[in-house]
DNA sequence: TCTTTTTTTGACCAAATGGACAATTATTTA
DNA sequence: TAAATAATTGTCCATTTGGTCAAAAAAAGA
């Protein structure tokens, strides 16, 4: 009596699986992975929950699953700064794609802050493997910059700290700013945020 | 039959009060309202659950009242900003309170974020009440040294979300900022950042 | 000390929740 | 189209968890 491991995915595996992920992706940036249920993400997806745990077999395996390819994506734009553009549009560019990201994928930016803010339990290996890597990367290349005294000499590390920081906050804490600005504000966030920031980064790094 | 009403605190009272919140934080902080259990917080106190319900009616209402008691601490070091100091001093002498406080109350910060994160249900009316009337007298209050060309010209709005964002990661986000430094940056972490953001905030608002 | 009030706790309950499973239905494949 | 495989679901279960309650213990007051 052999039992017959499936290997390839079957159309409705593919297509469920992705179902599921995305409606768990809802779920979980709004409640954390303690205070989603499997039942919510069923609802979510208007699938039964049996039916779930047909694809996955825990809710936590779920949770991995969004979790890890949300990280990958998370990272990727820091690996787009380049060794060869102008070392102040480089960054500024960089600083515009994390804006829209903050824009765009704002559930999955609260899910990675609530990950980090509880201790990072899944995501530590990463963070200190591929993404510390990146970030060390680029920290060189920072250097380099700033030895060539292309840009103004600050410490690398916290000036990336400090581009995740403000443009993230735009996502993870877009209910508080959404709260202090008035209505006519409120519906130009983005575009004034995006001049805050070119505005202010520039006045940083330039070389005079 | 005439219940009486209990109006004066006595010494146990206040006493197991305060040591029930403490504990409340530490673990509401580390897991989240959802993720937090009774169970965690009265072993972290060493009571028993059923005698800190004697104290608090629900989970829900210990909850509120941490999250009372951390918000009224957290906004008042912007009410602090004089309008008779040196505008370039005050703002910087903001960001230094600001990461002490990042530094010093880890556990409030990191509670008051996952609350905003997850859609600030019981705090959205201090947000949009005292919180907003302070940042707008503040805002009002940039924009006039802007106006007298004392700081650079920026988005009041805007530079108040940034102190906090650039400040509160260090907390936030620890986990994240130390996996990403080596031994030697991470013991100087916050002598870092405070040199990163006071050379930051000052390129960017001194008036040349 | 004796009484009253406050504090503490063990035992218990009901609801929520993650998950198991067998039976049924739909889809593929031969 | 018949057999085999994949997908779906109703039902059930065990654990966790917020919360109750009556009785015991401790503290305070007279």
């Amino acid at each position: 009596m052999t039992k017959i491991v499936q290997i390839k995915q079957t159309r409705i595996q593919r297509e469920k699986r992705l179902l599921i992920q995305k409606a768990a992706l809802q779920v979980f940036s709004e409640f954390g992975l303690r205070g989603a249920t499997l039942d919510k993400i069923a609802k979510a997806c208007g699938l039964t929950k049996p039916n779930i745990l047909y694809y996955y077999s825990s809710k936590d395996e779920i949770y991995a699953e969004v979790l890890q390819s949300l990280l990958e994506e998370w990272i990727r734009p820091l690996k787009d700064i380049s060794e060869n553009g102008d070392p102040l549009k480089e960054i500024l560019k960089y600083v515009q794609k994390k804006l829209i990201m903050s824009k765009t994928k704002k559930q999955e930016s609260k899910l990675f802050a609530t990950e980090i803010l509880h201790g990072a339990p899944l995501t530590q290996n990463i963070l200190a493997g591929s993404l510390k890597e990146t970030v060390d990367d680029k920290v060189k290349l920072l250097n380099k910059w700033i030895s060539e005294e292309k840009i103004a000499p600050v410490d690398p590390y916290h000036l990336i700290f400090s581009i995740w920081s403000m443009t993230q906050h735009y996502a993870d804490f877009d209910v508080q700013v959404y709260s202090l600005l008035n209505t006519k504000k409120r519906s130009r966030i983005f575009q004034d945020a995006e001049d805050f920031l070119l505005t202010f980064f520039t006045r940083c790094l330039k070389q005079d």
